[in-house]
DNA sequence: CAGGCCGATCAATCATAGTC
DNA sequence: AGACTATGATTGATCGGCCT
């Protein structure tokens, strides 16, 4: 039981937690892929570098993530609606963009 | 093209028992020591090795394969991290500690533990 | 067809950071 | 200050695919 502490200190798991923006963004993923929230290679490096972190530490988050999502998806359930809600706004600007375009120049 | 579903549909379908098989075994320091002495000589096992590793180890040969197998993962994934936030900085400083193999990644060193 | 390796993931756990 | 929770990282083991 003693000799079980062979996990100590593992120095670099000195923890640093994310940016409140690169949350953001890794959340906004998640939950607009909340059916198959398993990003691609080249989604990760490009969620990487929008977030300032490595590939690897995408890959932890979306691990981490997904498995947590799945044991408590009750927790989860508030932040899925907000960013569910984020999305669906981005999308209807989208459109209103879309439709102002087509108005301009669609004789 | 990878994943469809998220499948682990029976990782350890222990039906009636109340045995959870598939148990994360906790690998004993003197063990991962000797892996991993192991694997600076190898990086890969040989049926002979694998056998007199997992017999002196005590542990089943299927486990030793499969630390190698992460253990190589390991190190990939190490090397590949440990040449790349060099996004802006072409400063000679930290041309890197690349070259290397001594380097530990596991730092057993028990500082004092005295821990007893 | 069996067996090993790779790449990705899972799942449990560790250790720390943040909250109250 | 201390207990509790959130979260990033580590790792033994599994899954599917590919190769020999």
């Amino acid at each position: 039981v003693m000799i079980l502490r062979s996990r100590f200190l593992d120095a670099r798991r000195k923890r640093r937690n994310f940016s409140k923006q690169a949350t953001e963004i890794l959340n906004e993923y998640f939950y607009s892929h909340l059916s198959n929230p398993y990003p691609s290679e080249e989604a990760k490096e490009e969620l990487a570098k929008k977030c300032s972190i490595t590939v690897s530490q995408v890959s932890n988050w979306f691990g981490n993530k997904r498995i947590r999502y799945k044991k408590n998806i009750g927790k989860f359930q508030e932040e899925a609606n907000l960013y569910a809600a984020k999305t669906a706004v981005t999308a209807a600007h989208a459109v209103a963009a879309a439709v102002q375009n087509n108005q301009t120049n669609s004789p | 093209v990878k994943r469809n579903p998220p499948k682990t549909a029976k990782v350890s379908e222990y039906g009636l028992l109340g045995q959870p098989n598939t148990i994360r075994t906790n690998f004993t320091t003197k063990q991962l020591t000797e892996l991993e002495k192991e694997f600076h000589f190898n990086k890969y096992l040989t049926r002979a090795r694998r056998v007199e590793i997992a017999a002196t180890l005590e542990l089943n040969e299927t486990q030793v394969k499969i630390w190698f197998q992460n253990r190589r993962m390991k190190q990939k994934k190490r090397e590949k991290e440990g040449l790349a936030p060099a996004a802006a900085s072409r400063s000679a400083k930290e041309a890197n500690e690349a070259s290397d193999q001594s380097n530990c990644t596991s730092p057993e060193a028990s500082p004092s533990t005295g821990s007893s």
